[in-house]
RNA sequence: UGGGGUGUAGCUCAAUGGCAGAGCGCCUGGCUGUUAACCAGGAAGUUGCAGGUUCGAGUCCUGCCGCCCCAGCCA
């Protein structure tokens, strides 16, 4: 959450789990493995076929429309609905996967990004230009393939396609994404191919699943979305960590959080929520960091700080069971061990603050109460199958927004949630101080400008009242979720330290 | 900002201080069902930049630059 407001060799992206064919590109050091094998999203989720007639369409050019003369049981379909149209004639749009050319047969890898399927010809059953076409076409080469669909066991998926005809829209060119092993920094400099990969198109089907989920959830349990903005005025000391831009003139900053404004959206429809991009201007290098990134920031009027950390097991459990209910095909290819995602439920273990250290010390630690946990404590503490919470901390570890905690005052109502597997910090919550004289104490106390405050604490001059929420990294969670080892391949165009594009 | 690595063909990487190479990709040819196909051949290099040591530097030394990992900061 808003923290920030207190104070203010090279390796081989294993973009996909082996080193493989392109579909996969991985960050170098991973032991091969079938995952390539998984383009197809068969036909789980399949709603009801999505045929659209060749005919009407009007993407197509004209002369691959007048090349396509197409009978009325051809039908232009996703990759997707494959299975359902054996025996059917059918004309498919996409790119070359990989082509593998014979003598007398070809096949030719074709991916429309629902599916994957094998087009299959042999030489003296198409006509010479097609089948020049079909065999001098290279990879990412833009396809419009018409043919019969059949299941034949052999073919990547189940299913291939017996090509009666093979229009090259426009050609690959020397595509620089190889089947093979490529480096961090290659991959993100050509993010906008690397998309592509097989692996990579699984780890954000994930993330959009993730993403949804996190609407269903909150829709079905009557919060209010509330969009927060994403430029913010001057807020002082805290500008350190905050990207600053010119507004007409003044000063302004790129949010990095929303909790502020969903705190006073919450006393207009006690359960509300914000998600969307978050701002931080750290110079942060590592797996766990992005400079832009999603955050989900729930608050909720009338809630404690237990209210807050049952809400977030609660959320928590239900994305995982999203995620492994509608994305098995995707957890696989990326070889997911989701053994320990199937235990997740709660209640989560709950360990304060005041306890960790002990057991910390115990354990050999050097560290004193006070100080805040270093990732290497972290990742001690996270040592149970479910994530765990770590709540009441130190107050001047925290933010200034923090409740004070009743029965220790050194310590405020706050929590992490540490995700297990070594993921680390995925949620950070607590209960809001809403005590007008402790919160402008605590405000003074941190030397943050107060008029900039002066808003935020009219919420505790009119009608003020207890609530709790917390902010949830969208690309950690996720992270998690996948086993990815890096934030920067869970989000479509990573932001990072020099990384602006593409 | 610290600490540790690393930089050689388009890509991934080799090369005791002694002729700069392989695989992939690309081009050419061969091969009825491939599965990252395979076989044969071809094109492809200012070894990150600037100095230095040496008969000789990709290799050793100094400085600079880029990137990666870890830490801090946090979601």
């Amino acid at each position: 959450m808003m923290m920030g407001l207190r104070s203010s060799s090279r390796s081989s992206v294993t973009c996909g789990a082996r080193p493989s064919c392109w579909a996969m590109p991985t960050i170098s050091s991973r032991p091969p493995g079938p995952a390539w094998r998984q383009g197809s999203r068969s036909t789980r989720m399949l709603p009801a076929r999505l045929v659209t007639p060749i005919p009407g369409s009007e993407h197509l050019e004209t002369r691959n429309r007048s090349e396509a003369k197409l009978s009325d049981h051809n039908m232009r379909i996703e990759l997707r609905e494959l299975g359902s149209h054996v025996g059917d004639e059918v004309v498919i749009e996409g790119w070359v996967q990989t082509v593998r050319a014979h003598a007398k047969v070809a096949f030719v890898v074709v991916r429309d990004g629902t599916g994957l399927v094998q087009a299959v010809m042999g030489r003296q059953d198409v006509d010479p230009a097609t089948w020049e076409a079909a065999t001098t076409v290279t990879q990412e080469s833009t396809l419009v393939v018409t043919g019969t669909v059949r299941k034949e066991p052999r073919a990547p998926g189940g299913y291939e396609i017996g090509v009666s005809r093979f229009t090259v829209l426009a050609p690959g060119g020397e595509f620089p994404i190889q089947p093979k092993e490529h480096g961090v920094d290659f991959l993100l400099d050509h993010r906008h191919l690397w998309l592509r990969s097989t692996q990579q198109r699984a780890i954000l089907r994930v993330r959009a699943e993730v993403e949804q989920a996190i609407h269903d959830y909150f829709y079905e349990r009557g919060f209010v979305r509330i969009d927060t903005p994403i430029l913010t005025g001057a807020i002082g000391e805290s500008a350190g960590t905050l990207f600053e831009t010119d507004y007409f003139g003044e000063r302004a900053f790129l949010a990095q959080t929303g909790q502020l404004y969903v705190e006073a959206a919450a006393a207009a429809f006690r359960k509300v929520y914000c998600f969307g991009p978050t701002f931080r201007a750290e110079k942060s290098k590592t797996r766990r960091h992005l400079t832009e990134f999603w955050m989900l920031e729930p608050e909720v009027a009338f809630a404690d700080s237990n209210d807050n950390m049952r809400l977030q097991e609660d959320l928590l459990t239900y994305l995982v069971q999203r995620a492994l209910e509608r994305c098995g095909e995707e957890l696989t290819v990326l070889e997911r061990d989701t053994t320990l995602l199937e235990r997740v439920r709660p209640p989560f273990p709950r360990v304060s603050y005041t306890e960790a250290v002990a057991r910390l010390q115990a354990a050999g630690s050097s560290i004193q109460w006070g100080e805040d946990l270093g990732a290497e404590d972290e990742t001690k503490l996270a040592a149970y199958e479910l994530p765990v919470f770590i709540y009441n901390y130190p107050r001047e570890a925290k933010a200034f927004y923090m409740k004070e905690n009743p029965d220790d005052p050194r310590t405020v109502l706050c929590n992490d949630l540490l995700a297990p597997e070594g993921y680390g910090e995925i949620i950070g919550g607590s209960q809001r101080e809403d005590d007008l004289d402790k919160l402008l104490a605590r405000i003074r106390e941190e030397h943050l400008p107060e008029a900039a405050y002066n808003w935020y604490l009219d919420l505790r001059r009119y009608g003020t009242f207890p609530h709790s929420g917390f902010g949830l990294g969208l690309e950690r969670t996720v992270a998690w979720i996948t086993g990815r080892h890096h934030v920067r391949e869970l989000i479509p165009f990573p932001r990072m330290l020099h990384r602006l594009t593409p």
